[in-house]
DNA sequence: AATAGAACGATATACTATACCGCACCTATG
DNA sequence: CATAGGTGCGGTATAGTATATCGTTCTATT
């Protein structure tokens, strides 16, 4: 099975992580005219800061700290933008939002959630397509949209236990 | 692959749906020592009623009409037993619930979800399950939980649209 | 410079969920 | 019988998540 991941539960160079992502949404939005503007920007590094997921009010008080905007709006425009655009992604079990590591638009991957170190990982396998392909098309179910978010422990956090 | 669903997007007898699932909870309260209070018990016949998920509140407004209770708690707390000990489930996706139908204790099922008539198909199938087991594996990753919310058009809104 | 669309600031409000306290009831046990 | 522990529930309060709306400002293009 094809299946690859982002590096998150390794040991990785993060500051080129970071930077490479924030480069390659930068060139994105040039390449599609769209506004990468102070907020976005803003967003999307303090998502990028660590593998993990924020809630839109964590993301709100450091905008607050960086004088970018005050009120519950400004975060949440900035993530419809980010999320609409495939730059971040929502995880709906914790209502928490992390930044897209793979360059790939609009993909719908699988999530890996430690519940030890809170760590995301962003999975893509076709075999998990694949079986979600059949389990609808079984019953006639036509696919839109995808949230598969798995919960458990990572490789050092499993050891830890 | 062996894959199984609920009938929610078909024609069936759904009283007997209803029925015979009220039935078979009450039963394993029974066995398992649980109190199926009327409260737990209105929640779970409101959650029947369709194949479709409300939200708590929703469920309240109705508990209200009946005068089984006024207030959230009073929601929530059915519902933390229903969907503790499998009677339910909460779709992430929507911060809504459905009423499980499928006689086995404790699964974890994909939802399909359709977006034109809002009907909720739970569909078990190993494929999906040994898809999730290898894309984790694959990093070293310890499942614990699932949630696998697949949204779309159910056959009949496939066809209307 | 004029204009249109996109982004933003600000206020208000809606929607979802939980913490906590005290009471009633059951039942197991001294 | 008394009482202690467990479970469920009513009620209050509050926490946490998200959106509607309106008017202004910015930006790209004419």
């Amino acid at each position: 099975m094809n299946t690859s991941e982002t590096p998150s539960f390794e040991r990785h160079d993060h500051e080129r992580c970071i930077h490479s992502t924030v480069g390659r949404v930068a060139a994105a939005c040039a390449e599609r005219g769209l506004q990468l503007t102070p907020v976005r920007k803003r967003v999307l590094e303090l998502l990028l800061d660590q593998h993990k997921a924020l809630g839109a009010y964590e993301l709100l008080d450091a905008l607050r700290a960086d004088g970018l905007g005050s009120q519950p709006p400004a975060v949440y425009r900035a993530l419809e933008f980010l999320v609409g655009n495939g730059f971040a992604h929502k995880i709906e079990r914790l209502n928490a939002f992390v930044a897209c590591c793979i360059d790939e638009t609009q993909h719908s991957p699988a999530f890996l959630i430690c519940r030890g170190c809170n760590a995301i990982a962003e999975a893509e396998s076709d075999g998990l397509k694949t079986a979600i392909e059949d389990t609808a098309s079984a019953c006639g179910f036509v696919v839109e949209q995808r949230v598969v978010e798995i919960e458990g422990l990572c490789p050092q956090c499993a050891i830890a236990q």
